[in-house]
DNA sequence: CCCATGACTGATT
DNA sequence: TAATCAGCCATGG
């Protein structure tokens, strides 16, 4: 899986590097910025591949604003939470952020 | 080529 | 708000 760059997942990093501090995007949203309309899940498999620290993944959370767990049991979903906390965004008491709220608008 | 899996979404109940 | 169902498609065996 060498070619990931040179598949969509390009400009799938692309979308997620624009995501201003403090707000996210959901999968869907990024699919569609990135030209994937419908294709949420492989924006979350090309998350998945990724292994890039300086991209801000951590902003990019499923439709119900939570955080979504990998497979693997890394400790990702605990760095993700504290990553968006440190740059303001807020969770309610479920672990869930308020899309309305926080939600990315291009 | 076929089959199973998966960081998902949206509508419906 | 939560649970269920069906649809989406790239990747790997």
């Amino acid at each position: 899986m060498k070619d990931a760059i040179a598949s969509n997942y390009s400009l799938i990093y692309a979308v997620v590097a624009a995501i201003p501090k403090g707000e996210v995007a959901t999968y869907g949203q990024v699919a569609l910025l990135a030209g994937l309309p419908g294709r949420a899940r492989q924006v979350g498999y090309a998350l998945h591949a990724l292994a890039d620290p300086s991209l801000p993944w951590h902003r990019v959370v499923n439709a119900k604003g939570e955080i979504s767990l990998r497979s693997g049991g890394s400790e990702g979903d605990r760095v993700q939470r504290l990553r968006l906390e440190a740059e303001g965004v807020v969770f309610d008491r479920c672990g869930r952020i308020d899309l309305e709220r926080y939600r990315w608008r291009p």
